[in-house]
DNA sequence: CGCGACGTTGATTTGCCTCAACGATTGTGG
DNA sequence: CCACAATCGTTGAGGCAAATCAACGTCGCG
């Protein structure tokens, strides 16, 4: 069931009752992408929260030479939105879209209010969600200011031994911060040792 | 009143009761530092969460040649951490330092879990505060990937216009993620226009 | 006063980018 | 099922942003 993926995810973080759980479920809107398809597009309001049943997502954003850079994948079992536009009610500068065919649930952000009054657990399960992304990003921000290309490179596919074989080289690369051309490079010199 | 800046600052994000405040502050300590003190040393375990009444804060990690790498400022009305070590409870790898004289208020982790029960409000706070966080790591994030040095520190100097004239512009430099010497040649340039 | 921390400036080096060309693979329409 | 296009990864030449190294002037402070 689907709906166990997601339950598992939440109760990895906080005990729901079995009435708990009934009524969460009724918050989430199931969802199917195909490859390349766009779940948020480039300005619009987001007004969700997405969990990745399975598949992948990437969230990214578009420079003013029209250069891509991903700010996060989201692969199964993860949360992802536009946080900045989620909040504010602004139009976002980011774009989330599937890199492989993907099944999401979707949660309202109206939704997600009355799920904080119905369920104040959630509003624990939600700080320790951000907590969690706050280590995340601070680890990123670390290590694009004191480590190499290369060493970037080797701890993303410490940190993501799955993403890294499915999804094109030239993903990798705008996620690190580095030319697709570069990345291979890398690539090279560590096959040769 | 010092305890009137840190509960403007919760009540800026929840409301509280005459008798939740009067609750609230008893779990605070105060602490004053002065000009280059140590408020958190490497590899110590980070048990408080930190608000600063006035002066200011850095928030460092040393990399692996001895390079000081800055993660945030914290200047009046802001709270700090090492989160990763705090909610871990494992040695963490960020040092804290005062700036110039700092006055602050802590709370211990066990106190804050004290809080979240008495006050489940602050569940709500911290996710907010949290929330706030993501987002401000996120425009660094993106910063860092798609903007030049000059283009940063432009945009350091909107962010913090209290900050940048404080303290030295090594600091900053470090913050910013490039050297001081590259630093001040930008400062330079932008002084001829 | 003299020392150490800081900011500046110039010369040189380097990590990574851009551009361009080329195979290999995948996808698509006829 | 083939032909062609599009996408992708690789490789090399040349360029640029920012680092490193070194020297020097200034200032605050013990």
């Amino acid at each position: 069931m689907k709906e166990e993926v997601i339950l598992n995810n939440v109760e990895h973080r906080i005990k729901l009752t079995d009435a708990e759980k009934k009524l969460f479920v009724t918050y989430l809107t199931y969802k199917q992408l195909k490859k390349g398809e766009v779940l948020l597009s480039y300005g619009e309001i987001c007004k969700h929260q997405y969990f990745v049943i399975s598949g992948c997502l990437r969230n990214y954003s578009i420079d003013e030479y029209g250069k891509e850079h991903i700010l996060m994948f989201a692969a199964t079992d993860w949360w992802t939105s536009d946080l900045y536009s989620y909040i504010t009610g602004e139009p976002g500068e980011y774009i989330i879209d599937a890199l492989v065919d993907t099944e999401i649930f979707m949660i309202a952000k109206e939704d997600m209010e009355k799920i904080y009054e119905e369920i104040p657990k959630f509003e624990r399960f939600h700080r320790l969600l951000f907590q969690n992304s706050i280590v995340n990003n601070t680890r990123r921000i670390r290590s694009s200011m004191s480590a190499s290309a290369e060493e970037r490179y080797q701890a993303f596919i410490k940190q993501f031994p799955n993403i890294y074989k499915e999804i094109p080289l030239k993903h990798i690369a705008s996620y690190l911060g580095i030319s697709p051309e570069f990345l291979s490079k890398i690539r090279n010199k560590i096959a040769h040792y």
